[in-house]
DNA sequence: CACTTGACCTGTCCGC
DNA sequence: TGCGGACAGGTCAAGT
């Protein structure tokens, strides 16, 4: 569920939560939330501070000291969430955190920082990862090799973005927003969202699917994910930032999780069928399949 | 190669 | 109340 907006949420957090915090120790759970530990973990982690924390589609990259970076991706139910030495969540410390005590059962990684501040790794179903390596070979990662460009970034044009479809003619075109390999960063919510946006029923064929429409859609997903990052992004369920706290755009969202709701456009019934695999929301009546 | 489907997990919800 | 099954959806592997 973390998608471009909530993994960018969770960045600017943690930007400002732990860099220049040196970490003092790690506990992992040895699985494949960590499935490097048979490298030397503590040995590249015990002393090493936060330089700076990056991201790259919806992988978190957490630079450090020693010229070796963590690489997180969150999937489904992966949270980060940071808590201070202070922090105190027990009986008469109310707080606006979604989540209680840590670690809790979730909680794959725990990192202590020489402050006693605690950075946790929780993933409920497990789809997660985090992985160490030497900063310079992050872009040599498999995923970082075919992921495509950030569709937020200001030289991202409207030309790229129709040109990036051009080998994807039969297929929905959901599932080419879905396919990270043409465009980064979109996932279930914002390709509903945006595809409600642009008029264009989730099922168009690809090759069905004008260039003003392309146009359309190129705006209205970057309109979306904009305001997803000012709302601190979705959470339909597991979603936190990094300080355990509730994204607020599902407030705003137009047909997403609103099946049987009057779309706010024509007023017809939202439904919810199925595309690509995926569980998808559209409006019948104004989003056209051609 | 384009494209689709199933696997990976576990908590939640729904019907019986 | 308990229990089985469907469902949630990001990515990869394996299938057509």
């Amino acid at each position: 569920m973390p998608e471009l907006p909530e993994v960018e949420t969770v960045r600017r957090g943690l930007n400002r939560l732990i860099v220049g915090r040196t970490i003092a120790s790690v506990v992992h759970d040895n699985d494949k939330s960590f499935p490097n530990a048979q490298v030397d973990v503590q040995h590249f982690l015990l002393g090493a501070t936060v330089v700076d924390v990056r991201r790259r589609a919806k992988v978190l990259i957490i630079d450090l000291s020693t010229n070796y970076s963590l690489v997180i991706h969150l999937k489904m139910t992966g949270q980060l969430v940071f808590r201070s030495s202070q922090d105190s969540f027990g009986a008469g410390h109310p707080n606006d955190s979604l989540i209680g005590d840590l670690p809790d059962t979730s909680t794959r990684v725990t990192f202590t920082f020489t402050d006693d501040s605690h950075l946790y790794f929780n993933d409920q179903r497990k789809f997660g990862w985090a992985r160490l390596m030497p900063t310079q070979e992050v872009p040599n990662i498999d995923f970082m090799q075919k992921v495509g460009p950030e569709p937020l970034e200001a030289d991202f044009t409207v030309e790229q973005f129709i040109e990036r479809f051009s080998r994807r003619k039969k297929t929905s075109i959901k599932a080419a927003l879905l396919d990270q390999s043409i465009i980064a960063g979109v996932g279930n919510i914002y390709a509903d969202e945006s595809l409600w946006g642009a008029k264009l029923h989730p099922q168009r064929r690809v090759g069905d699917v004008s260039k003003n429409e392309f146009k359309k859609l190129y705006t209205e997903l970057r309109a979306v994910m904009n305001l997803a990052i000012d709302k601190g992004g979705s959470t339909d369920r597991n979603y936190v930032d990094a300080q355990g706290k509730k994204g607020s755009y599902m407030d705003f969202a137009r047909v997403f999780r609103r099946e049987g709701e009057p779309c706010p456009r024509c007023g017809a019934s939202i439904s919810k069928i199925r595309v690509a695999g995926r569980g998808t929301h559209v409006c019948t009546s104004c989003q056209v399949v051609q």
